[in-house]
Order: structure tokens, then C-alpha cells, then sequence
DNA sequence: CTGTTAGCGCATTCAT
DNA sequence: ATGAATGCGCTAACAG
């Protein structure tokens, strides 16, 4: 006999306190827990109920996760947190989650390849049921090995081409010829992209030919160039922002990110040039201060909430055991325009 | 020699796998989990490394936590991800956890005091070693509770009074303080707090006394006032911003943190109004784009990073066993001076 | 409808 | 130095 039924408040209370105290079975407390009322008779689930409540019992998900091998965990690795267009991708798979009965694991990789393989050991670790990645670089690499492991693996704003899973992000087709007609139609001649190095990453190098091809179809006097910058090297960010400024064309400056675009705005201010006085500024990501960027910064909205409920979406049907090639969803983006981009003296053109 | 080194994909391998891979024990093989390498001979060492390896182990991270009773998780719930504040802080938290050998588990309660209480329960049902949180509103309720069961709490920003809890936070006092002196100094004579609703969140009233008592000491001709607004009403906003243009005095906004910043900002441009010709504009929080607003807008800088990794490190000595009563670091403001609090005509003051 | 039993993957006595 | 056995809290057959 147990000598002293007390409600021991140094130990968390099990399922098997509350079938002591409600009088019932371990399995019945179970049932009760995952909502099989059907078996279960009123008077029990009465009991079962307030033995809960009095011994403020919660049930262990490690416990849970074991047994039913499911963790109802999911985790996501984002490639720089510092950035607003992960915040808000993730706030959508945040969302979603909460819709499906996901709990969320967020790690920030900080641009950091070594983090990035870290976390992605540490959530295979704790089980979780599925990944919602924005790689750093080139994710064909680590993330094969994942894939390869069955882990269910969704990945954003970017296009692994010898990867097979799904991808969720943006049209960057459709946005930057959306973006760079809009430029065209503004008058400008000379289009600059500056963007974070390139390398494998998909999205980089849709934007950056997207704009091409259509700087190229509209002929004669149109330039485009591109300027490859590490975010943080603002002395070689200077010196592409001031040589630009010399070209002689009407020049417009088309910034691949958020990150880049306020890196490229305040050096322009440094600088004394203003938009779009001395130079034309449109970026990716629209931010939210875009509006109060000297006569506001025209941007390229992507739906980002969207994007990560897709995302997360995209995940749980793999959960449940969806079979389908890899599947893509590619987002449009929206044009704000602003004063950034404005024809220069009130000057309009056919 | 193994006939097919096939990374099974079908069942994830566990430790009985590798023990029998390796040809010993679990025991050994859990012994070597955990690095107790002086109790293991070279040969075993070596078998099971081999055997890992090959079989494509990971320990599963449940079954250590159920077993331990540590999960090697924290918890950390954020009021809004979409303030940058947050996300600051959050890495902070991060980079500790890394550092402790501790998961993070972040969720956005997103100013819903609903999904606050749902996260927490879920942290808690998965065993979340401890928790860091900035609450919605007043802590006091919800987490009496929690602070109650035992689990370590932390609480950041926020001052609660009736719990006995270690708290991490900035120096409010202080930092309103230096920013309105320097409000004073440049001229100004009406100051105007516009702030979230300030309710019992402890660092919005005390940064409203410590202006008050700044300008009050000032004395004659100067005077405050406090304008309690919800952030997503611009129509009261709009109200109060042209109320305060309206004023004979020369007067400047004091903004209670980064978000109200921004709609101040964004109210202001949208009025025609300009800092600091038409209004003196300060702000707490100073965003990456207060530099670009205007002649950029004068704000008070936090070190977001170190307080989320105070917070942390806090957490982990209470996860060690440090029993101490309830602690509280507040970190100094910084003042970053730009245009927005520039004297109106270059005309220097005593 | 209800309870008994047997593991999930691992760490931990306790023997050897 | 090594391994067999036990149980963490829970779910899932399998009886009644």
C-alpha cells in the first residue's frame, strides 16, 4: 500500500498520479488526454477531469514523442533572423503551425555554415517532424543528406535544382521584370544591380537575369550592370555607390535585398546623393521604412506571411505522408512605387 | 565486410542498433553518448565510433530527456517578433543558449494574450527547462503560476513587482532621463510621450516618470505631456500628431519605443511635418533606419544583444540549482544624437 | 467501456 | 572495463 498519497508538488505529476487519484487506469487517463471520449464513460471522464486539475497535471510531449514516435515538432533554420523578411516568413510558418498542432523550433544561423549544420544536427536530434529551411549558401551540399533521410524538408527563397523537395518563395522573375520595366518606364538608362555575392543562390540570380533580359529588350542607350558586395564591406560599397554617381546615363540603382537596400541607402547619404535627384533607388523587400527614406524608396513587396504558411503547409502534407515529386510555389511580388524611382522634372514621357 | 552499407532509411537506428553493430553493450555505447571515455578501452571506443558512423546514429534527444529529466530545452516567448527590439534580443538569448549547450525554442505571441497563455502551457508540456519571456501586459497573472510550479523564469523588460523572479532589462530611468535632458538642453520646451498603453508595464511608466521629473525640474515654461495610443490607430494617431503641431511651445515627441517610433514618423511625413524644423522627434530603441528618416532622428540605443544574453545566462544559473532571491540587471541607454533634436536656426544656447 | 501489459530509446544502478 | 536489467511517462495492443 502507498503509505502517503500526498499531491507531491516536488515531482511533476504523471499519468499515472492522475489514474491514482481520479481511481482508473493509466490507459483510461490516456484516452482522456487524447480526446477519445467515445470510450469513455461520463463519471470517469468527471473524475479524470478534476484529478487534472487538482494535481495541475500536463502531459509530458517528450513521453508522447517517444511513444507514438511523432514530436509534433517542427524546426526551422533561417539564414539571418537580423533580417525582416525572415521575421515575417516566419511569423507565417509560426501561424500555421499553430492551425496544425505544430510547436515551432526557430534557430538563426547567422549567416554562419557552421551554425547552419549545427542546428540542422540538433533538430534531427530532437526528432522534429519536418524542416522549414532559408539556407545560407548552396544548400545541395548538407541539405542532401537530410533529404536523404526521409526528414520531410520544405525550402525557402531558394532553388535547389538537384534537390528533391519542395521549395516555397517568390516569382523572382515576375518581380524583377515587373521592377526593372517600371525603371525603364521612368526613364532610366544605366540599371545597377548590387547584390550579396551570388554564388549558387537561386533567387540572386533569377533577379539579376530577369533584369538583364529586359534592359536588353529594350535596346539602345540601356545598360545594365551588376555589383557583387559582402553586406558588411561599406569601403567597397562606397566605392561602387560613387562610381556609379559618375555615370552619365540617368542611373537607377536596383538593390537585391532588403539588407542591401539600406546599406546602399545609407551610403548614398553618406555621400550626399539623393533619390531621385542624383540617382534612381528601388530595392527587393520593400521594408517598412521605405516610406521614410528622404521621398520614400520604391520596393518589391513580397508576401512573406504567405510564403511561410506555404511553407509550412508544404511540410505537414509530407507529414502525413503525401508522396509527390517536388512541388514549387512561387509567389508574385507587388510593385510599391514611391519617390525613388520619380521621372526627374516632373517630366513625363510617352 | 557489411554486404550493404545502406544508410537504412526506414527505421532511424538506436542505440540496441549500434550495440549490436559494435558488438557490446547499450551500456557502452550510452557511456560513450555521454563522453565517459575513461570508462571504455580503446577497442570498444573505436567499434562504436566505427558503428555510429556507419549506421548514421543520432540520440535521440526525447528518449535522453525523458530518461534524465533534462531536456536540454529553453523556452522563450516574445510579445512581438515584429519589433526588432525582439529580434535583438532573441539572438542574444541564442548565442547564450550555443554557447550553454541549450535549445531554443521561440514563439510569438504576437500581442495576443490568448496565444501567450497557449505557449506557455506548450513549453511546459514540453518540458522547457526554463523560460524567457517578455510579456504582453501584466505578468503577474499567468505567470504567478508558472514562476510557482518551479520552473525557472526570466522576465525581460518588464518590472514585476509581485513576482519572485530574475528580470533583465534596460536602465529606464536612466535612459529617459539623459534623453530628455538632452530634449531640454536643445530647446525644447513642450514634451510630448507618446507611448503603447501603458497599463502596468513597468518600463513604459517609468520612462513616462522619468521624463516628467526631468522636465519638471526644468521648470518654468517647460511642460510634458502623455499620449497613450494603440499602435494600430492611425486615425487617434493622426488626432494627437496634429493636436501637438498645433502647440505654441517648442515641442518634440518622445516615442516609447521602435514601433511608435515608426507610426510617429510615418504620421508625421504623412501631415507634412518635418524634423526638426516643424517638431523635435526622439525615440527609444534607435532602429537601423533612423539614420534615413529625414536628417535622421535622434533615439536611445539598447544593448539588445547583451540583454538577451544576460537573461540567458540568469536562466542557467537558476537551471543549475542557484538558489538567490529574485535578481534584476538593467542595462544603460545609450544616446544617439542626429537631426531630429537639432536646434531650430543654428542658434547655440547657454 | 475499462484495465493490464509491453515497449518507445536511452541512462543508470548493480553485478561481473 | 563491461553488460544485464530496470524504469523515465506515455500509448497501444490485447484482454475482459
Amino acid at each position: 500500500m502507498p503509505p502517503t498519497p500526498r499531491t507531491d508538488t516536488l515531482r511533476t505529476p504523471t499519468i499515472t498520479d492522475v489514474a491514482r487519484e481520479a481511481k482508473v487506469g493509466k490507459t483510461s487517463v490516456s484516452r482522456y488526454l487524447n480526446g477519445e471520449f467515445d470510450s469513455l464513460s461520463e463519471a470517469l471522464r468527471l473524475r479524470i477531469q478534476q484529478a487534472i486539475r487538482t494535481l495541475g497535471f500536463r502531459p509530458n510531449q517528450m513521453a508522447r514523442g517517444l511513444k507514438r514516435g511523432r514530436t509534433r515538432m517542427v524546426g526551422m533554420v533561417v539564414a539571418d533572423i537580423s533580417n525582416p523578411y525572415s521575421v515575417e516568413v516566419m511569423r507565417g510558418v509560426e501561424a500555421a503551425c499553430q492551425k496544425q498542432g505544430f510547436m515551432l523550433m526557430v534557430c538563426n544561423s547567422d549567416n554562419q555554415l557552421e551554425l547552419e549544420k549545427r542546428y540542422l544536427d540538433l533538430l534531427t536530434n530532437y526528432r522534429v517532424e519536418g524542416l522549414v529551411i532559408n539556407p545560407i549558401g548552396l544548400p545541395e551540399e548538407d541539405l542532401a543528406s537530410i533529404s536523404n533521410t526521409g526528414l520531410p524538408l520544405v525550402i525557402i527563397d531558394r532553388r535547389a535544382v538537384h534537390l528533391q523537395c519542395d521549395m516555397v518563395g517568390l516569382d523572382n522573375r515576375q518581380a524583377a521584370t515587373l521592377a526593372t520595366q517600371h525603371l525603364l518606364q521612368q526613364g532610366f538608362q544605366a540599371i545597377h544591380f548590387f547584390t550579396e555575392p551570388i554564388g549558387q543562390i537561386s533567387s540572386r540570380s533569377e533577379r539579376e537575369q530577369a533584369l538583364r533580359q529586359v534592359v536588353a529588350a529594350a535596346g539602345k542607350g540601356h545598360s545594365a550592370s551588376t555589383t557583387e558586395l559582402d553586406v558588411t564591406d561599406s569601403a567597397a560599397l562606397a566605392d561602387a555607390l560613387r562610381k556609379t554617381l559618375k555615370s552619365k546615363k540617368r542611373s537607377a540603382i536596383f538593390a537585391g535585398n532588403g539588407r542591401m537596400l539600406l546599406n546602399v541607402a545609407l551610403g548614398l547619404q553618406q555621400l550626399g546623393a539623393r533619390w531621385p535627384e542624383d540617382i534612381g533607388l528601388l530595392g527587393f523587400d520593400d521594408p517598412t521604412w521605405a516610406a521614410l527614406a528622404g521621398s520614400g524608396i520604391t520596393g518589391i513587396r513580397q508576401p512573406t506571411f504567405d510564403i511561410g504558411h506555404a511553407a509550412l503547409d508544404f511540410l505537414v502534407q509530407r507529414i502525413d505522408g503525401i508522396v509527390s515529386p517536388a512541388r514549387m510555389q512561387a509567389f508574385p511580388g507587388e510593385l510599391i512605387i514611391r519617390g525613388s524611382t520619380g521621372s526627374l522634372k516632373n517630366v513625363s514621357e510617352a
